[in-house]
DNA sequence: GCAATCACG
DNA sequence: ACGTACGTGATTGCT
């Protein structure tokens, strides 16, 4: 028989410190829980015990506590957001079928090393999964640690004990005893550290034996560690007595009741489904549950939605005879249909129906009848594809599940169900998403209007998604031949490179690894390594960067690393996805970024390179079709034009006004300068300070980003707001509601929610406040782009050009058109970008043409 | 599947 | 004392 004993307290610190925090929208911290269960799955996995005890300190002193005042005595109390999964961590186990074990005036350790001596005695295994390296002492025949460090879970066995520390585990008290242990305020005999305590272990194994030598006088070792010894006599006794784990704690001693027991999957599912745990949920096979278990965060109140009429209906499925088709496609009343796998499934007046047939489906998603349904765009492309038009989307279930929480990762019916209490039918099987939709949206459509966000809703998300089907339905014609000799050059020029860097380097290696080539940078060649990642040497731009007058090989590399960018990214990458007839059809995701920007797939039409001359010679291959040429329209400045709108600030606003460039004119009154005097260097650090403030700078990365002290970018962030109060009295504004409500809101009323401002750890609460300073500009931008979409979309169709947009980049618009509608359709972009926002200051628009994105893009 | 890197706004 | 700007996606190496 195996057992497994896990020191919970070990492992759920490993977890909640080894996660970044996670939490579910009410606020309660999840991430120790998920990552005590990553590992307590995998350790489950690999030893498929047949009982399992987990064993947790009590907060009480323990036996050792009363002894010896100053053991612990270092410790702090965990943090809140760890203490309040730890209940949670129980429950789950407990729920699980696994015995929880925690034993007043011992520590978790003691009740491991007792299960242990146990299971030895009977002839069992027992594997001890912790953190901790005090109970590696438990280790022998019949017991192996498991010891789970940041890097790797280490199968600790005797004969890998004695490799590593050169004696028996049971000597580790003794090893504690003369090094003592920080961690625990074990003191140890002063002055004697790792190394000499090691030595002394290994050649007398017990401390009761390295006295004795030292009593009779044949003890070899020099005189001061002699006399530390002497003097240190009692503290090394101590020590040990500290250090040594019981092995007859008072606890049950009958094997038999910590076999597994049976698992309460309900229970585990209702507990899991209210802490947002679906992952784990499918891993451990379960479904979703209808009553999910509501746990809130101790003391903050959770908005709670209204709920729904909580009406049952019995949904029966029906054959959709001609009158009742004629019904449907004619009627007032909303109709709930979802289209997959060519199948489209109807509900209607309490019944299902079915259509197969593909001219029934487009008869009727062209109708007028009003439509509820989960992901239109695929409709969206079905209509196209076959020249239909979906008419009159009144709610899609994926776009409100965005605009309630823009944060989620999953937007299914099941999921939104329990999240917004709307019954989800599970038992109609197959139909159980169709006949749960109706009473979603309806919940869901409440919920936005109270959110104050119809608006967006029915004038920009809705209509958009109809834009964006367009924009993938027609795709952007690639010069294919011209990536291929494009790829040529490149390959040849990396080859070259590539051989040049062996030849200073001395011999060959992975320059794409980022491990081989520290190794040769800062081993082999001894160049200073300036900065390290968890894993080992940095070796990113910036640190080459800094070492380029260092060695020659550092340009080499840099430009190595350009060029197979280009081509592996976006040579190869462009060429892997080109459809036959030449076009590229980018995946544009609605319901994918947390601040409401769109994002692009398969490929990324966002991140296309500009900012280098050979990079942006790839836009050369990004072409009107032919016959067609293509307009290119940014706006000008436009999340610094929001920020001076939604701040008020009178100087900003004057400074966007006096059409002067905003980085000059800033830099101008932040150094106190006449504009002509402006050098480029002030009007650099301006800039980056004006960009700065969007992310919700500080001083640190401001002097990094323009190379100056961080004083001195303090200073610049001071003068900038002295310059701008407004500015700053806006982002307090803006982070203190963020505290407040829990979310930062845009112009048009998007919410984002960011729980990290309710974390205790300052670093993660400082990124809080920055993203709250952030999402309301980025938001508002984003908001913004979109309605001039939606309404250069309609202005096109309605005016019946031969043109089409089939690009967005945040803050740039491109059309292909014929040339013939050429003029008016530079018209109609430019003006509606213009007038996608009345704000204090105007929007600029900067609209250009060409026949590649090159071109078209000055 | 994650970490490192780098492409864009 | 530590870590350090917001938002994305694709590729590569490595465990």
């Amino acid at each position: 028989m195996k057992m497994l004993a896990i020191d919970g307290n070990s492992i759920m610190n490993r977890a909640f410190y080894g996660i970044k925090a996670l939490s579910n929208k009410n606020g309660v911290f999840t991430n120790a829980v998920t990552g005590f269960m990553n590992i307590y799955l995998k350790a489950v996995n690999d030893i498929n015990p047949d009982m399992i005890v987990v064993a947790f300190d009590l907060r009480e002193p323990t036996f050792r506590h009363k002894e010896v005042a100053t053991y612990k005595a270092n410790r702090h109390g965990m943090p809140d957001e760890l203490a309040m999964q730890m209940p949670i961590i129980k429950e789950l186990l407990t729920d699980l079928g696994v015995k929880v074990c925690e034993l007043t005036g011992f520590e978790a350790d003691d009740v491991l090393g007792t299960l242990s001596k146990m299971c030895g005695d009977n002839g069992d295994h027992c594997y001890v999964l912790t953190g901790d390296k005090d109970s590696l002492q438990l280790i022998n025949d019949n017991c192996t640690v498991l010891l789970h460090t940041t890097k790797e879970l280490i199968n600790y066995t005797t004969d890998k004990f004695i490799e590593n520390y050169g004696f028996e585990p049971i000597h580790l008290i003794d090893l504690k005893a003369l090094m003592g242990d920080s961690s625990d305020n074990i003191k140890g005999v002063k002055g004697i550290g790792e190394k000499t305590a090691m030595a002394l272990i290994s050649e007398h194994k017990t401390i009761e034996n390295l006295y004795a030598s030292l009593e009779s006088d044949s003890l070899t070792a020099t005189k001061s560690i002699l006399e530390k010894l002497r003097v240190g006599k009692e503290d090394a006794e101590q020590s040990k007595w500290l250090a040594t784990i019981i092995l007859d704690a008072p606890i049950d001693n009958n094997l038999q009741n910590y076999m597994i027991s049976e698992c309460k999957e309900d229970e585990l599912s209702s507990l899991l489904t209210g802490l947002e745990m679906y992952k784990l949920l499918e891993r451990l096979k379960l479904k979703p549950s209808a009553n999910p278990k509501v746990i809130s965060s101790n003391n903050d109140t959770v908005e709670q939605a209204e709920k729904p009429m909580a009406e049952d209906i019995d949904y029966e499925i029906a054959d959709l005879t001609n009158d009742v088709f004629d019904e449907i496609i004619s009627t007032n009343s909303n109709v709930s249909f979802i289209y997959t796998n060519s199948i489209i499934r109807i509900v209607y007046n309490n019944k299902i129906y079915t259509i197969f047939d593909k001219n029934k489906q487009l008869k009727f998603l062209s109708s007028p009848s009003p439509k509820y349904t989960f992901e239109a765009k695929p409709v969206y492309h079905f209509c196209m594809e076959n020249n239909m038009e979906l008419k009159n989307i009144k709610a899609d279930a994926d776009i409100l599940g965005y605009l309630l929480n823009t944060s989620s990762s999953d937007y299914t019916v099941s999921k939104m169900c329990i999240e917004y209490n709307s019954k989800y039918y599970d038992n109609m099987g197959e139909y159980a998403d169709i006949c749960s939709l109706p009473q979603l949206c309806d919940v869901m459509l409440c919920e936005v209007e109270r959110m104050g966000m119809n608006d967006l809703l029915y004038q920009i998300e809705l209509p958009l998604t109809e834009v964006l089907a367009s924009m993938e339905h027609y795709g952007v014609t690639i010069d294919t031949n011209g990536i291929k000799d494009f790829g040529v050059k490149l390959t040849e020029e990396i080859g070259a490179t590539e051989q040049q860097i062996y030849f200073m380097a001395g011999h060959e290696f992975n320059i794409a690894s980022p491990k081989q080539l520290g190794v040769v940078l800062f081993d082999e060649m001894g160049l200073p390594a300036l900065k390290k990642t968890k894993t080992g040497y940095s070796t990113n731009a910036e640190v080459l960067d800094g070492l380029r007058d260092k060695h020659e090989i550092i340009d080499l590399i840099l430009h190595f690393r350009q060029l197979s960018k280009l081509n592996s990214t976006y040579v190869e990458g462009l060429l892997k996805v080109v459809s036959d007839d030449g076009r590229v059809r980018s995946v544009f995701k609605q319901t994918e970024t947390k601040t409401g920007r769109i994002s692009s797939t398969e490929p990324n039409m966002q991140n296309i390179p500009i900012r280098t001359e050979l990079g942006r010679e790839m836009r050369k291959f990004f072409t009107a079709s032919e016959g067609y040429t293509l307009l290119d329209a940014d706006y000008s400045q436009i999340e610094l034009r929001i920020l001076a709108h939604m701040s008020g600030d009178k100087n900003m606003q004057d400074n966007f006004l006096s059409g002067m460039d905003i980085h000059t004119s800033t830099a101008a009154q932040v150094f106190d300068m006449p504009l002509n005097m402006v050098t480029p260097e002030m009007r650099r650090a301006a800039k980056a300070v004006n960009f700065g403030i969007v992310y919700g700078i500080g001083a640190f990365s401001l002097s990094k980003d323009i190379n100056v002290t961080v004083k001195q970018a303090d200073q610049y962030i001071k003068n900038y707001l002295d310059n701008y109060p407004n500015v700053k009295q806006f982002m307090d504004n803006v982070t203190e509601d963020a505290i407040k409500t829990g979310y930062a809101v845009t112009m048009f009323n998007r919410r984002r929610y960011i729980p990290e401002l309710k974390a205790s750890n300052k670093n993660i609460q400082s990124f809080g406040k920055r993203a709250a300073m952030n999402a309301p500009i980025q938001g508002t931008a984003a908001d913004i782009i979109k309605i001039a979409m939606v309404k250069v979309y309609k202005r096109l169709k309605e005016e019946k050009l031969d043109a089409r947009l089939i690009l967005q980049v945040h803050d740039e618009l491109i059309i292909e058109v014929s040339p013939k509608d050429k003029d008016k359709a530079m018209q109609i972009l430019g003006e509606e970008m213009i007038n996608a926002a009345r704000m204090d200051i105007p929007l600029i628009a900067d609209v250009e043409c060409g026949f590649t994105w090159y071109d078209a893009k000055g």
